[in-house]
DNA sequence: GCAAGGTC
């Protein structure tokens, strides 16, 4: 009777072996941790865990660059990883009587490193090899089970090489940032790598193309029909004049001409990770690290299935039905669970993607839930529920009014729901039916001719730019909230709009000048194909490795010989991102209070310090420089299509200047109109606001809330101001 | 302390 030593990736994983390599398989714990243990056929088999990679890298000796590293246990290096300690000794323990190691980690490079590792250190390849499954039902594993293959050496190898590489470029140059601005005066933790890279690229030329964005006018021609709305087929004019011509070629009658569509509109899939971390922040707001907390929550208490998947697939081995009957008994859902149960609606829509584990799924278990978890939670059962749900049907109808020029208008008319009431959060939005029939000869009652600017692209969102690097295949589903964290850690990005500081920038730049291969997103690419060179044999881990080590001693001397330059700059700029931080007070720094609602910037030693700011009501603003006249913090305030850039200090000098000329210019204007037109009124000057007294030298304090005498007086807060005199552009 | 990749 042989001993079969079984290695899971993860502890749900091997039970899931368990269970399926046996009816009834004996938990035994060592320590904290539980492994399973059972007979099958003439053989012992016992199923360990692992918990993700046991071992990381560590360097070695001290050696610039540093080349010179090795593989040590995670929990040994990282203090936060303590936890998989007992998993390695358990591993270690159980692995001395076995005649057979099995590596049953996920397939893929990862997966086999994990598993190749743990056994090369704490047993013996010699006694290796490999299960291979793609999904986790029994068939599948079992059948794994009986087809043993040998040790997939090669793909460990190149896991291996990935690791390696990372880490070669990771961690050389990040210090040779840091030493950099070290050198010209500040420490500062500095970062950069080959998923940083790409990413803070993507936001820095997305960051230029804002700044640098002029607004142009167009024109748009409306016309009215029976209090509808019209607008020309052309949308945008380029010139006023283009847009009264067409004006003045358009009839007081015109023909009605409706162009109906039936559109079927299919069931979204159910939730991989990357949607789901999208869909939480547009509908919630939840930045994606901590939709990826949350959902680890629900995971753990057994309330979905394990998140970090990619597969849109729900296969029926889940036992649909019986999770749907599960939902149904939770009040809030029983109605659109019941729906599903009586019309026998049992298979899912599913969508292309595939992965060793199946879409996100609720268990049907639940217990008592935080509130945020809870809408995460809702989310997810209404998104699985619709997928069973009818399709939806929507009538897209588009109108023409032709009266010597064309008109256009349109309207969506939902005829059957279906999904819609599953998941509201994507139902398309039925619009009002203007009372129009074909052929009908209308009045056109009024024309318009609006002035509009063209308005700068969208920023990111922490949604979209993980969509844009999924699409880029640069990360993988876990790491990528994970590295978008790290850029706002560093001070790279601020703001839920993602916003590129001048530190960001700077670095971006740096990098872009002497390492050009960090901030490319071919980079991955490259390495990509290396790894299956690597895992077909046809390049070795220590020629992919010796690549990126010839590659860095270039650049890094490059880099050596340009220290001061760099260092001096990231230095400036790393200064310029923190003014918007460092109150005048000297003692502080500034940082937006939320107060009753009202948002204003404050100092760190508020209200001991009393130099506040007000700032907009709406609209984004982000920190763009100091003033260059009072030195105060002047931001980019975003309204609408509007772009301002202003001074917070409602006394700056160049601000009271600017108020003036304009008010000065207004009186010019408006006496000019009233001489050519005597006679007839002229409009009056638009109002300006006259300057506010002195917000800085007498601020307003507000109580905070920790104050133990309640006020008679109400605490007054600064009020938001519109900018009044400010850059537009 | 620096990366990216697993996982609780």
């Amino acid at each position: 009777m042989g001993i079969n030593l079984i290695i899971a990736e993860k502890p749900s994983v091997a039970q899931k072996l368990a269970y399926a390599l046996s009816r009834l398989p004996q938990r035994r714990m060592y320590r904290r941790v539980s492994y399973y243990e059972f007979t099958r056929g003439a053989d012992k088999i016992i199923i360990a865990s692992a918990v993700g990679h046991l071992f990381t890298l560590k360097q070695k000796s001290q050696s610039t660059p540093a080349f010179d590293i090795e593989w040590a246990p995670t929990h040994s290096v990282d203090k936060a990883a303590w936890y998989q300690r007992d998993y390695l000794n358990a591993i270690a323990d159980l692995a001395k009587n076995a005649d057979t190691v099995i590596n049953a980690t996920d397939y893929d490079i990862e997966g086999s490193l994990i598993g190749y590792n743990i056994i090369r250190f704490v047993s013996d390849l010699s006694k290796a090899k490999r299960m291979r499954f793609s999904t986790l039902t029994a068939p599948e594993l079992e059948s794994a089970y009986e087809n043993l293959e040998p040790l997939d050496t090669n793909n460990a190898l190149a896991g291996e090489a990935r690791h390696m590489v990372d880490w070669f470029y990771g961690i050389n140059l990040s210090r040779a940032v840091m030493n950099a601005i070290r050198k010209a005066g500040r420490y500062k933790t500095l970062s950069i790598g080959r998923v940083q890279g790409p990413m803070l690229r993507f936001l820095s030329l997305r960051e230029k193309e804002v700044k640098e964005f002029k607004p142009t006018q167009y024109w748009e021609l409306l016309a009215y029909s029976k209090g509808h709305k019209f607008i020309h087929e052309k949308e945008r004019f380029k010139a006023q004049e283009e847009a009264e011509e067409a004006k003045r070629k358009t009839s007081s009658e015109g023909t009605i001409h409706i162009d109906s569509k039936t559109k079927t509109l299919y069931p979204l899939p159910p939730f991989d990770f990357t949607t789901l971390q999208a869909e939480a922040y547009r509908l919630f707001g939840f930045i994606p690290v901590k939709t990826q907390q949350l959902a680890q929550t629900l995971y753990e208490n057994a309330y979905i299935s394990y998140p970090r998947t990619s597969s849109q697939k729900l296969p029926h081995q889940l036992n649909l039905p019986s999770i749907i009957r599960k939902i149904a008994t939770i009040d809030r859902f029983s109605s659109l669970a019941n729906q599903l149960i009586n019309g026998n609606r049992f298979r899912p829509r599913e969508g292309q993607k595939e992965d060793v584990h199946p879409a996100i799924f609720p268990t049907g278990n639940l217990g008592k839930l935080e509130p945020d978890v809870q809408k995460l939670y809702d989310l997810i059962v209404h998104r699985f529920l619709g997928c069973f749900a009818e399709s939806a049907e929507v009538e897209d109808r588009k109108i023409i009014l032709s009266a010597g020029e064309k008109y256009k208008a349109s309207a969506i008319h939902i005829l059957k729901s279906g999904w819609f009431q599953f998941y509201p959060y994507a139902a398309a939005k039925e619009t009002a039916i203007p009372p129009f029939s074909n052929d009908e000869k209308v009045a056109i009652e009024k024309f318009e001719v609006t002035s509009k600017m063209t308005s700068p692209p969208n920023r990111f969102s922490p949604a979209s730019i993980l969509q844009l690097m999924e699409k880029e295949n640069i990360g993988t589903k876990t790491t990528r909230a994970i590295v978008l964290d790290t850029l706002y850690k560093r001070g790279y990005v601020s703001g839920r709009q993602l916003t590129v500081t001048p530190l960001g920038m700077a670095v971006y730049e740096t990098f872009q000048q002497y390492s050009p291969k960090i901030v490319d997103p071919s980079l991955t690419k490259q390495l990509e194909d290396e790894m299956e060179m690597v895992q077909n044999g046809k390049m070795s881990k220590q020629k992919v490795i010796g690549n990126a080590k010839v590659m860095l001693e270039g650049i890094l001397s490059d880099f050596a010989k340009n220290e001061q330059q760099i260092g001096s700059n990231l230095l400036n700029k790393l200064e310029e991102s923190e003014r918007f931080a460092s109150c005048k007070c000297g003692k502080g720094f500034q940082k937006i209070i939320e107060y009753q609602g009202r948002k204003f910037l404050g100092c760190t030693n508020y209200p001991t310090c009393k130099i506040t700011y007000s700032l907009p009501s709406s609209g984004l603003f982000s920190f763009a420089e100091l003033c260059s006249f009072c030195g105060s913090p002047k931001v980019w305030f975003i309204k609408g299509k509007s772009r301002y850039k202003y001074c917070l200090n409602r006394d700056c000098p160049e601000k009271l200047a600017k108020l003036a000329k304009k008010e000065e210019k207004e009186a010019e204007k408006a006496a000019k109109v009233r001489s050519a037109k005597a006679g007839k009124s002229p409009k009056p000057p638009k109002a300006e606001k006259p300057p506010k007294p002195p917000k800085e030298k007498k601020p307003k304090v507000a109580k905070p809330k920790s104050a133990k005498k309640p006020s008679s007086r109400k605490p007054r807060i600064p009020t938001a101001s519109e900018p009044a005199a400010a850059d537009a552009e």
